[in-house]
DNA sequence: GGCAAGTCCGACCAATTCAGTCTTATTATA
DNA sequence: TATAATAAGACTGAATTGGTCGGACTTGCC
């Protein structure tokens, strides 16, 4: 469809505890998975992952755990989803090095490969920072409200 | 992953080979499916998916086909993948009524509902018309720019 | 120094879900 | 009557989700 896998969705949700837990001690994947409610596997295997791609580093031993690698304000949501879910395409046509059968016909790759950036833009613009802030106003008011699904807010 | 269905794909091919087919024939999917490479079965479905949605209208008959409903400038990208996919949302907790278990605990929901109604504007604003131009012509640049729409850029 | 506990790491594996495809039958139009 | 849209269902395969196990590493305690 058009969503985040739940891999991505636990990265987020674990780089964000990681960020708000800078100061102190190192966070487990244990601990992190309870904290949250989440499949203690999955949320190691997010861990490993980002750990892999440098985003956060793992400390080994008895009071081992997990540390966000750089500055909260340094990592962008596109930083953790990519590094789990690999490069972020909306089609499987606009790769880097295009190569769907039906390339020369295909008339809508160009186009997309422009929107493809456009969400690429919006995901690198937000930061782990950002999302750490503290959310002023109630989320559930806002959601509540009139459904935004189908409908194309008010553009131009 | 991230991705656009193929669905939403063939849709958006088709979409546009009939916005500049407009003043032809009506266009069969056996038509459409042919001239791109692509399975006519799954092409048929997207067509009559579109025509449900009232994006395009179907003729019966020996010389029926598909025709757009409307005028290409007024078909966005995200009539056509949400005609397709259904409501577009980036994450299973991000929905009109939120309900993801750990609703409480889940810390990244509101930030990333912002991303999604990012993501909203950038598909919105993208028109089939805008797709059937010259590749030359920077329509979306303007989006790579500053965010717009609910983001959160005035961090305190 | 040596041992045990707690943690990360990597590979392999199982169940479920979902997208994609095909099939069949029906309806409407020229 | 022939053509093309419409509809519903079954099947297939891949991706996602989740688990298991054995190994390696670090720390703390004896």
């Amino acid at each position: 469809m058009f969503k985040l896998s739940k891999k991505a969705d636990y990265g987020l949700i674990a780089v964000k505890h990681l960020a708000m837990h800078r100061q102190e001690h190192a966070c487990s994947a244990n601990e992190i998975a309870e904290e949250y409610g989440i499949s203690v596997t999955l949320m190691a295997k997010v861990l490993q992952r980002l750990a892999r791609e440098g985003v956060v580093v793992a400390k080994h031993g008895s009071t081992g755990g997990y540390q966000l690698a750089k500055d909260p304000g340094q990592v962008s949501a596109l930083d953790v989803i990519s590094a789990i879910d690999g490069p972020v395409l909306i089609t499987s046509c606009v790769t880097s090095h295009g190569n769907c059968e039906t390339t020369e016909r295909c008339s809508v790759r160009e186009p997309l490969r422009k929107v493809n950036e456009s969400i690429l833009g919006v995901l690198s613009t937000v930061t782990i920072a950002q999302m750490s802030e503290d959310p002023n106003e109630p989320a559930l008011v806002a959601l509540s409200g009139p459904m935004r699904s189908g409908s194309h807010m008010s553009s131009s």
